[in-house]
DNA sequence: CTTGACCTTAGAGTCTACTCTAGGGTTTAA
DNA sequence: TTAAACCCTAGAGTAGACTCTAAGGTCAAG
């Protein structure tokens, strides 16, 4: 198949495989005589596999390891892939850690200020901002 | 002071403050003879006003309303700061849950493999990349 | 034969918020 | 006086992952 139909059965765009196959991810298995990227089934899995582990939140030079261990899986071993899936997760579970902090500042914030029509003269977000009230962000940390 | 001292006292660098008025966030109360910048009492409050705005998690667009409501409180309302605070907890509980959903998709992947010197040739994470069994980044949302 | 949909390439642009560089002037302390 | 430490500008570079453009070749239908 074509990149256009490989793009929609994948759901990653013409582009993006593009980009992947300069990126080293993905290459084409042929050319067609005018010199158009042909695709077969495995080509196919590799695209799914790659937007799999982007949906996962893995990035490309991440996916890169996967997709090396997949190619030959005799010489990896399992240790490898969690490795990465562990260390991903703690990455994920301090971001979120970060945003809940993020997310208690705000509702400080917002829960202070009427939010009316009243001018904001005395406006409690504009204030805490200004007086630096509003903690839990860095240093609650 | 001049930007130096204007940094030491706000955390922020000189880059950054130079960065800010070019965005027109915050500019120089003056400039001597020889073309630095002066900063006032006013301007370090300013300064620290933005980098609070900034850890709170709101961007720099945001951080541009809620000077210019700071800068002419009668002229505005509390519901102008409150509304962008309530849409900035709208966004951050967003990204939170999505990376709920990405932790437990890792977390899926993770459980599932021994993790051990074994052959990566049954790894149920490239295993589960490649057939698509691992849900709910997208589709449980 | 032509129109439109598809494909090619190299390379530039997007986003956000910095961060740094080059090349040069100023100030301060020893 | 000279060296360190500061300041200035315009503009480029960084991160990550695309996304798009220009200029052109190819292919199938009518």
């Amino acid at each position: 198949m074509k990149i256009g139909e490989l793009a929609k059965q994948s759901g990653l765009s013409a582009h993006t495989l593009r980009y992947y196959e300069k990126q080293g991810l993905l290459k084409a298995t042929a050319r067609s005589d005018s010199n158009y990227r042909l695709y077969d089934q495995q080509g196919l899995d590799t695209a799914r596999f790659i937007k799999r582990s982007r949906e996962i939140g893995f990035s490309l030079e991440e996916v890169e390891v996967f997709l090396s261990i997949r190619a030959d899986k005799p010489a990896h071993v399992c240790a490898e892939a969690k490795t990465l899936a562990e260390n991903k997760i703690v990455d994920v579970e301090q971001k979120i850690s970060e945003l809940k902090q993020v997310l208690a500042a705000l509702h400080k914030l917002s829960d202070a200020c009427c939010g009316g029509n009243e001018s904001a003269e005395f406006c409690s977000i504009i204030e805490a901002l200004e007086q630096g009230k509003v903690k839990g962000t860095k240093e609650a940390v």
